[in-house]
DNA sequence: ATCGTATATAAACATATGGTTATATACTAA
DNA sequence: TTAGTATATAACCATATGTTTATATACGAT
């Protein structure tokens, strides 16, 4: 593969933040407003590592009426499965979300 | 894993100097100087990079003599192999090393 | 059309990162 | 010991990165 093309991918992954999301993302599909309640952290900020992610092909977005839905993608990368596997389970994080009324919002 | 760890693993991954210097290593331990020659880059950047993988446990050092010979690591990481593979090959620039005559002298 | 919500983008700033030059350390050979 | 080679570290600088605040855009409901 590409060396550009991969520096590209394990900087989109080389951030705490994003780590978090890409393990959240891999339990289910989440809209940035949801990301924004799990991880408490600003709109915008979520939005930029978003936008990372999208760069990198890591992810990709799926709008429903007001809110976009954001899913794993990297289909691209052979290896990107095994390094999600290496993410913590983040089940607990996703069930707060739901309990807390939060979830259903999106 | 460790979120913290992880995040080390893929910033020191997310640099074209030392996922080249990952590609190479993958074919065989190189010492320094090599890596110089190969990269066509100055020591001391060299050095500062090999420290970062070192430092993320992707590398391991072996001092021989005046030499210092670095190698993949990586035992840490369940997700090490799979992204080693997807790394270009290196083969001819190993060649080039050997036919220059500059792999001799270390 | 207007308001409210969700998301994206821009500007500004502090910190992190990578490269360079200079210097220090470690080892070998004489 | 001294000289030469290999490597590491430090100081400096330019650029990249992440966060914040403010603003813009997109959509739904009224």
């Amino acid at each position: 593969m590409e060396l550009d093309q991969l520096t590209e991918c394990y900087k989109a992954m080389a951030d705490k933040t994003r780590l978090n999301i890409l393990a959240l993302l891999r339990h289910e599909e989440l809209c940035v407003c949801e990301l924004v309640e799990i991880l408490k952290m600003t709109q915008p900020s979520i939005s930029q590592h978003l936008r990372k992610l999208k760069q990198a092909k890591l992810v990709k977005e799926r709008r429903n009426s007001q809110w976009i839905f954001y899913s794993i993608d990297g289909e691209i990368y052979p290896f990107i499965k095994a390094n999600l596997e290496a993410l913590p389970d983040m089940t607990e994080k996703i069930e707060e979300l739901k309990q807390s009324g939060n979830k259903v919002c999106c």
